[in-house]
DNA sequence: CTTGTACTTAACGTATTTGTTAAGTACGAT
DNA sequence: ATCGTACTTAACAAATACGTTAAGTACAAG
């Protein structure tokens, strides 16, 4: 597992299990037995999916007497959008002024 | 590698220096070389980050002489900023819900 | 205090990832 | 033709990821 935020952020995001557990915990919190149940893996197979988002800190688990709780936690998602968002940002910038250096040759030349 | 372009894409912003480069490429085209120098690995693990780029569709590619020319390409970042931001709105409608259901029951308890 | 339920941890196998160095390959220039 | 430049591909090693089954652990209930 990656060390930095972002890595684990975006390698949580790299399943396709743990994208499907986090579409169900986007919906409303749910035990390890809710997640596994329609998931084609074994029970030990989910609960350490759990541990990944967990660790990513995509979702807190807690306690009630046998069972657990996970629950959606957003924050980490908004640094990877940041991310992206910040690469696209710098990207169109770049189009802005080679679109604008297009026109403006163009103009000086009639 | 994983077969679907989400997976892939995240997978592909899962490695700090994949984001690097792209963080570089975002600010215009370079050559393998170009990418290579300030990064603290021999051009053959340079050459293919380079390739889980373009098979993630982040990159594309060009011969030119001898040269590589490494452009970047945003769509895929675009369905990863919309995956996140469902799940996003999902989890927000559910916490308004939940705001709502409180306040009502606040409410009607005088 | 034993039993059932709901997990987690351990032990294991296999595949993928990420780096290395050494050996190609492709092209321009002499 | 052959030489240098700019890569890519091959072969390898080590670490990580992801699944399995079997063996814990923790709590509630009878």
């Amino acid at each position: 597992m990656p060390v930095d935020p972002l890595s684990r952020t975006f390698a949580a995001l790299a399943d396709p299990t743990r994208r499907e557990i986090l579409t169900r915990l986007a919906a409303g919190a749910a035990t390890v037995g809710e997640l596994a149940h329609p998931l084609p893996m074994s029970l030990p197979a989910v609960s350490r999916h759990l541990k990944v988002l967990e660790g990513a800190g995509l979702i807190v688990r807690t306690r009630e007497a046998q069972w657990r709780r996970n629950e959606f936690h957003a924050e980490p998602l908004d640094e990877a959008v940041d991310w992206i968002l910040t690469r696209r940002r710098t990207w169109e910038a770049r189009l802005d002024r080679l679109d604008a250096h297009l026109r403006s040759r163009k103009g000086t030349q009639p």
